[in-house]
DNA sequence: GTCTATATTGCGATAGAC
DNA sequence: GTCTATCGCAATATAGAC
């Protein structure tokens, strides 16, 4: 094993295995092994198992930041609320492992949820919000459309579609062909379903 | 402890627990002691952890059937989905611990999630789906619009509002005194968004 | 920088007393 | 039916060789 490669390869195993059982899910044999790596490398590099949990953590994360480009692709609320949705479903498919990392921290938090994942999380809602609000000055949705839950709701539907995959094989076609459609009528829904 | 207690207080605790921290996340030692039994009663009513776990998540799961009382509330598809939305709010004040396991099998499931969690999940999808499919034929909502990215989107703002409290607690009030709100909001902007 | 071997702690399960 | 005590194993972390 090169050097290069060691810390690299913990964080590419790390970041599959904990996503799918979680931190508590995912001992430290496991990880070296599947790393190739032994197990000491853990603790050299990260110095422990959740050094590296919050290593991918914030890696995960840090696509996040994409969201103040987002936000100024468009002076129209209805563009950035279409940049918004195709964003979230790109991310889907170049992150496979950030929802798990996502829903599983809001569901059963480790102790980097404060720092790491509730920041992202709440900026995105507040723009999302920001975005709606202005769409309402600007006499483009209804006025008795409460920014927030709005925000949440465009938030949930696109998450969920991704988070409910597992459950829903049987029912509709998760393949990326269909994003452009998913987008379309994600958004038409959205967008007839606050305006005015 | 009283025999009758035993196994209920097992049952009681572990719902919070593993609810708070996942299967993997506790210990044998820490639910006994919670529930002020010994740890060999664990295994002498559920046949070990993960027999208690299954026992709490069957429980959970139970009341989604009441979705074929929801069905058949009203002929209007309109109606069903306000009955779905604001039992599904109701669901999440009565049972606070459900959403955990909902989202933490999905994201991290265990060997229960074939058999407990995705038929209670495929089949109000399904039923959603369904009653959106009627309101298309009865011409209430455009054709364009695909009955299970619809389900989808509808259970997705619902479950995402309870699913990102942790997030966004600084955002908005969480407060059951809002739920009536919640609900005409959404089913608003569900059925204007899907509405012809 | 990476390894093996080990220290230490905690786990889940169960035998056997009562 | 419930308890205590313990078994066997796996966990994380680290010491020390190379």
């Amino acid at each position: 094993m090169t050097k290069a490669d060691c810390r690299g390869k913990l964080m590419e195993v790390g970041t599959r295995l904990f996503a799918e059982r979680g931190l508590y899910g995912v001992g430290v044999r496991e990880l070296s092994q599947a790393a190739g790596a032994s197990i000491s490398m853990i603790s050299y590099y990260f110095g422990g198992k959740e050094g590296l949990y919050a290593a991918v953590l914030a890696e995960q994360f840090g696509c996040f930041d994409q969201i103040d480009e987002i936000r100024q692709q468009g002076a129209d609320p209805r563009a950035v609320i279409e940049g918004y949705t195709r964003w979230t479903i790109r991310r889907h498919r170049t992150h496979p492992y950030l929802l798990r990392f996502y829903t599983g921290e809001l569901t059963n938090p480790t102790p980097f949820f404060p720092t790491i994942v509730a920041p992202a999380i709440e900026k995105v809602i507040r723009i999302l919000a920001e975005v709606v609000a202005e769409g309402v000055e600007r006499g483009d949705f209804r006025r008795d459309v409460k920014p927030v839950n709005a925000a949440l709701a465009l938030a949930g539907m696109v998450n969920y579609f991704f988070l409910s995959i597992l459950a829903t094989e049987t029912l509709i076609s998760h393949s990326p062909d269909q994003d452009e459609q998913l987008i379309r009528q994600y958004v038409t829904i959205f967008t007839r379903g606050i305006g005015v």
